[in-house]
DNA sequence: CTGAAAGCGCTTACAG
DNA sequence: CTGAAAGCGCTTACAG
C-alpha cells in the first residue's frame, strides 16, 4: 500500500542507503540518480516523518504559545508565521493557553517533549517559571510582544506610538482626558503604552488627566467607561487597546452621547473592524501579518544557526478617523 | 539525559514489554505495576511519541481544515475542538487554506501523509476532487458548515434562521429590501439563507425585493451597497454575513445617512463586535464554540468506532438590535 | 503474569 | 560512490 524507501530501493535496483542519501543530499552517482527520483515520481514516494523523527531526535514542528485564538492580532501574526514555515517545510504547532499563565509553562515543557524544533511565544509576562522553563528545554525561542533582556525578541513599539498618538489627540485640543489602561504586569501594553501617553501630557500644558485600569475584557472596559463618563465627563478617552475603545464607544452611546461630539476615542492596534465601525475609530496599526513572517523567518535561522538580531522593534503607524474631535 | 522506556524497565527490575503492558492497560502484576509507578513518578518519564506512532501507523493529531484564519467563527469553532481534543490527549494540527480550494484538498493528502487520526473539515464546497480525496485517504472526518449525503457533518440551521429572521424584518414593517448575498457555490450561505429569506418574503404581502450578489470581503460588500443605496433605496439590507452587514452600515454612513432612521441593516453570523458597535447589528447567532466542541467529541467517537449522528443540526438564535427600524 | 525477539521506516558512520 | 549493519524508542504476538 503505502511506500517505504525499501520499495523505492528495490524499485531502483539500489540500496536503502542510497535512497536516504539522495533525499538527503549525499553523494550519488548521476545514473542512480536518476532512477531514483524516477522511481519516487512515479510512486508518489513519501518519506515516513516518524522514522525520520524518531532517527534524528528532533522534528519539523515549531511550536507556537498563544493567549487566545479569538484575537485579530494572534489571527494575523499565526497567518505571518504559517505562511513563512510552510515555505520552509516546517509545519506550525499552536498551543492556545486561554489567558492561561501556568498553561504556557505548561506548553513550553510538552512542546519539548513532542521536540519541536522551535519555539514563538506570544508573550503577555515573562515570569520566574517562563525563564526556568525556557532554559531548561534548551530549545532555540523567540519571543514576541514583550522585551526580556536573555531571550530573542520581536516587539511593537508601543512607547513611541503612544507618545505619539498622545501628541497628536493633544494637538487635536484635547486637555481633559481619561486613560484607560490595563495593569501592569503587561509590560508592554500596562507599562509602555502608558509612559509614551505620559511623556506627551507632561509635554502639555494644562493637563487634566486621570488614570483607570480595566481588564482586556470588552465587559470590563464598557463598565469602567460608564463611571469614567458620569463622574468625570473628559473630552477623550484615551483605551490602551482597540477592544477597550470598542467597549468605551458602545458605553458612549448608551449614555445617549456621541462620539466624537460628546466625547472622543483612540484605541490601539489597527484591528480591521475599527475601519469599518462608524466613526472611523482612531488608532495604532501595528503590522502583525509582517511580524509573524518575520518571526518565522528568524525562528528557522535561530535553527539552523544563523545569525539573528537580538531586539526587533516592529514600526507602527498612527490611523487618524472620524473618532477624534477637533477641538478649539 | 532523557529517559527512555528500556531505563524505566531497569529502574523498576522488569523487562521493557512489561512496562509498555503497563502503560497500555495490559495485564501486569501488583508488585510490578507499583515499581513501575514509582520510578514513573520519580523520572517524569514520558514515551517518546515518534517511537509510538512508528510502530503503531497512527498518532494522536487530528487535522482541522480551514478557510481563513482571522475570522471569529473559526477562532470560536477552533477553541472549542481543541478543548476537547486536548482533554483526550489528542493533539490539534490546523492547515489554513487561504480561501484556495486546491489548498484544501492538497491539506487533506498532506494530512493523510502525517497519519492523522482523523480530519475535520471547515467546508466551503465540496467538489468532485474533496470526494476523491476524502474517498482515498480512508481517514475518519467530519464536515463543518456544509451538509452531504455521503459524509458525517455538522451544519447550522441556515435555511430557518433566514427564514425566521426575514419574518421578523417582515413584521417589523419593511416591504423594499434588499438582499445582498454570496455565490451559490457556497451552500449553506449562498443558497440556503437565501432560500429561507425567500420563503418568508413570498409569504408577505406587496414585498418588493431585489437581489444582489457579493463577496465575503467587507471592500465588496462597501461597494455593492453604495450602489444599492443610490439606486435603489430600499427600506432594509438583508445581508447575508455580518461581514457584509458590517460593510454595508459603513456605506450607509460614508452616504451621509442613518443606521437605522434612513436604512435597517440585518446580518448573520453573531460575531461578538456585532453587540458592541453602536447601533447594535441584528443578526443571527450560531454557537460555533459549542459546535466545535461536537465536533471534537464527535471525530474522537468515530476513531474509537462508536456510533455518531450522521448529521448534527446546531441551533440558532435571533438577536434583535437597533439597527432596525420599526415602519408604520 | 512475564520476557526475548522482531519489526515499524528511517539515517548514518563504517568499510569497501 | 555504494551497501550492510546498527540503532532511534516503542509495541505486540509468542512462548513460557
Amino acid at each position: 500500500m503505502k511506500q517505504t524507501i525499501s520499495d523505492i530501493a528495490k524499485l531502483a535496483g539500489v540500496s536503502k542507503s542510497t535512497v536516504s542519501r539522495h533525499l538527503n543530499g549525499g553523494y550519488v552517482s548521476v545514473e542512480a540518480k536518476e532512477r531514483i527520483e524516477q522511481v519516487i515520481k512515479e510512486t508518489g514516494y513519501e518519506p515516513n516523518t516518524f522514522a525520520q523523527n524518531l532517527k534524528l531526535k528532533t522534528s519539523n514542528f515549531i511550536g507556537v504559545i498563544i493567549p487566545r485564538l479569538d484575537s485579530y492580532a494572534t489571527a494575523r501574526i499565526l497567518i505571518g508565521v504559517d505562511e513563512k514555515l510552510k515555505q520552509n517545510n516546517y509545519q506550525m504547532l499552536i498551543a492556545n493557553t486561554s489567558q492561561n499563565k501556568d498553561r504556557e509553562v505548561e506548553s513550553l515543557y510538552s512542546f519539548a517533549n513532542q521536540k519541536v524544533a522551535g519555539i514563538i511565544l506570544l508573550a503577555t509576562e515573562i515570569t520566574e517559571k517562563h525563564q526556568t522553563a525556557i532554559d531548561n528545554i534548551k530549545i532555540p525561542i523567540i519571543i514576541m510582544g514583550q522585551e526580556h533582556c536573555k531571550y530573542n525578541c520581536i516587539v511593537y513599539d508601543d512607547f513611541n506610538a503612544a507618545y505619539e498618538l498622545a501628541q497628536y489627540v493633544i494637538d487635536m485640543g484635547h486637555k481633559k482626558i481619561a486613560y484607560l489602561g490595563v495593569p501592569e504586569y503587561d509590560v508592554s501594553v500596562g507599562v509602555k503604552r502608558k509612559a509614551g501617553f505620559k511623556k506627551a501630557v507632561n509635554e502639555g500644558r494644562n493637563m487634566d488627566i486621570s488614570y483607570h485600569v480595566t481588564s482586556f475584557a470588552i465587559e470590563d472596559a464598557v463598565n469602567m467607561s460608564n463611571s469614567i463618563i458620569k463622574d468625570e465627563k473628559p473630552s477623550l478617552i484615551f483605551c490602551a487597546t482597540d477592544n477597550i475603545a470598542l467597549g468605551t464607544i458602545g458605553s458612549i452611546y448608551s449614555n445617549h452621547l456621541q462620539v466624537p461630539a460628546d466625547i472622543s476615542v483612540v484605541g490601539f492596534g489597527g484591528y480591521k473592524v475599527s475601519e469599518i465601525i462608524y466613526p472611523g475609530l482612531t488608532t495604532v496599526r501595528f503590522d502583525y501579518n509582517n511580524t509573524g513572517t518575520i518571526a518565522g523567518e528568524n525562528i528557522i535561522k535561530l535553527i539552523k544557526g544563523e545569525f539573528i538580531n537580538k531586539l526587533i522593534i516592529s514600526n507602527y503607524q498612527i490611523i487618524k478617523k472620524k473618532s477624534v474631535d477637533k477641538l478649539e
